[in-house]
DNA sequence: CATGCCATGTAAGGCGTTACATGATTTC
DNA sequence: GAAATCATGTAACGCCTTACATGGCATG
């Protein structure tokens, strides 16, 4: 997957600028792209010189011009063609704490403890982050469309964008409720190894 | 962390090559480096420099010659103040499933059973690949030193590093378990979801 | 006989990051 | 009055990846 493939995604069905494009990046932990300028303003570039997407730039009193991205429909067909020839891409795992870990373990055994103790806070404190942006953004969903067109399609059941924006939450949430619960085991195992090792 | 960082940690006790190295980065699914030629040899070098590293070359008959990289005193204070002064890093979260997912809800919803057991069924092989990985290298390892001096430390209880190498086997378990059931459970949902939208 | 492993490196190119630049408006 | 937000970009630098290069040994 690239940041165009990404960009052609978000653009569709609502056209965007840039700047919008970049925040939305780096408000979502799992892409795989920071959102920096650079990034996002060559893609738009790039995009525009291949015939994929079209830009109409929106001058405003009293307020920065924005340039507003949205599909063509060549771009649609891409987006198209990229989605049904795509496989899922696993996740990465990169966990330098785990090295961390490892290389305190080799040299100095004491700090495996407070190091566990400042990693399960940290772990914590960015799920209850996530959590709250969660409900901020709810928030903000709600306040845009009620009564909600989308919660509920015609037939009565959930519609799909909503079942997968509450799975990608569900994710990571899942993610960091595995993360807490195995910090808490290796502290719990490590304090009682140190103790015993300390009893004897 | 630096790549530096990790080498140091990895050299402390076992002189290694910068074979060796390269081999234990790309086989460890947790590292931030992918353990290319390039990152490894160009990062030796510089620790050479630096002189926190001493190089030895052996030469051996029938076979290649290594350069066996271990620590020199600087390089084990360097270590030291690493390890003392390092914040636990927390794990990086990118996957671009989520994305695929998301887009697939806004331009083709029938595309999401289908990319939704594609995906479990990719993870399952992974966390399987991983188990055997696993085992593999605990008999490896139950070959190299027995009886194990280092299984049970001379109180009797688990010594350190075997209790940080379970955990890191562990950690990954739990990871590849999480995604599991969570790509059950949204495969699940979306199954009663499209399920009702054809029946109604 | 070919493929793969051991073992060391180099070269080229792309991608990503941080920082810089500009300028108006809103918020504390 | 200072700082953050909106909004667009550019420049420099470094890291990372892929590929290339070499050469003997072992395995099928």
């Amino acid at each position: 997957m690239q940041i165009e493939d990404a960009i052609l995604g978000l653009l569709k069905g609502r056209p965007m600028s840039g700047y919008d494009l970049k925040k939305l990046m780096v408000d979502s932990p799992y892409m795989l792209w920071s959102g920096n300028n650079n990034q996002v303003y060559r893609a738009l570039l790039q995009l525009d010189e291949r015939g994929l997407v079209a830009c109409e730039t929106v001058h405003r009193e009293g307020a920065p011009s924005r340039k507003v991205y949205s599909l063509t429909p060549a771009g649609e067909s891409a987006l198209a063609s990229w989605l049904a020839a795509a496989l899922p891409e696993l996740p990465e795992l990169r966990k330098p704490f785990l090295v961390q870990l490892a290389v305190a373990a080799r040299t100095d055994p004491d700090r495996l403890e407070p190091l566990l103790r400042q990693y399960l806070a940290e772990v914590e404190a960015q799920h209850r982050m996530a959590r709250e942006q969660r409900r901020r953004l709810d928030r903000l969903e709600d306040r845009d469309r009620r009564p909600d067109p989308d919660r509920l399609n015609e037939s009565g059941g959930l519609s799909a964008r909503r079942l997968v924006e509450a799975a990608i939450y569900d994710n990571i949430d899942r993610f960091y409720a595995a993360e807490t619960e195995w910090a808490r085991s290796v502290l719990e195992q490590e304090r009682s190894r140190s103790g015993k090792g300390r009893e004897t």
